[in-house]
DNA sequence: CTCAAATTAGGAATTATTCCTAATTTATAT
DNA sequence: ATATAAATTAGGAATAATTCCTAATTTGAG
């Protein structure tokens, strides 16, 4: 296996494996400069942007603001409060298979759904108004 | 009723209602200065923002490259070929609303599934491979 | 060890978008 | 109609996000 091999590649995907804040390449930045103070930004695009072709981490693009990224412990989406902009997970389900079943036959794209986002408004900024 | 009152505005919407190509800016821009050729971009992004705030028309977020837009002619999602970006669209229906309840459940995100977008493979590109 | 290939840091360049300002247009109240 | 206030405009500067470039360094294979 040839993937991984260079130390800042190595600290970048731990860096993202061990946070659950959904990070921006800012946040993946700032992160990995504590542990290597010398890892430059451009490294932290190109090692993210291998990662997420790799399907090791997913990409989330968001309505608004920079791109975040999520390691995939396990396979899920994304549902992004518009409000807060805090991003949920959860999991393919029957209801997931079903939604593209019907987007085939409407459109003809066959999706495995492996990037949707959905927005919405989350519990917290509910209660709030 | 006050929306709409500039040239400018108008020309904009007309043009993002008689397309179908789910636009970018650029492209609106191009399309909007064949009417008016005095029309600068920021007041392109500007009422296209507008827009899409007064749920006139819908922004799409593309996994690659700028924002597109569309009009609303009707309620709908759209599918997004990885491949070749071309925009398909499809109707609510039984199985976005059982999606919705389904993220509710797991996440807590209320959504009226207002920005879904879904990628996939288009029947185009499939047949090419 | 040696050498080719891959990767790096750092900054320049590019792309997409927002912001600023003075001038113009539009709406409102006489 | 006319004065005045509010909104909008063009055009470019500024910002944000990302990609690209290059010489130096690191890595892996033989």
């Amino acid at each position: 296996m040839s993937n991984n091999y260079s130390k800042q590649r190595e600290i970048i995907l731990e860096v993202i494996k061990n946070t659950r804040i959904h990070p921006t390449i800012e946040e993946i930045y700032e992160m990995v400069t504590k542990v290597d103070c010398k890892i430059s930004k451009s490294t932290v695009y190109r090692n993210v942007k291998i990662l997420a072709e790799n399907d090791t981490i997913k990409k989330i693009t968001m309505q608004e603001g920079p791109d975040r990224f999520d390691y995939i412990h396990f396979p899920h989406h994304h549902a992004v409060c518009e409000i807060c902009g805090k991003v949920f997970d959860f999991e393919y389900n029957f209801e997931t298979k079903k939604m593209s079943k019907s987007i085939k036959k409407q459109t003809g794209v066959i999706s495995n759904m492996d990037c949707i986002t959905i927005n919405g408004i989350c519990e917290n900024c509910k209660s709030k108004k």
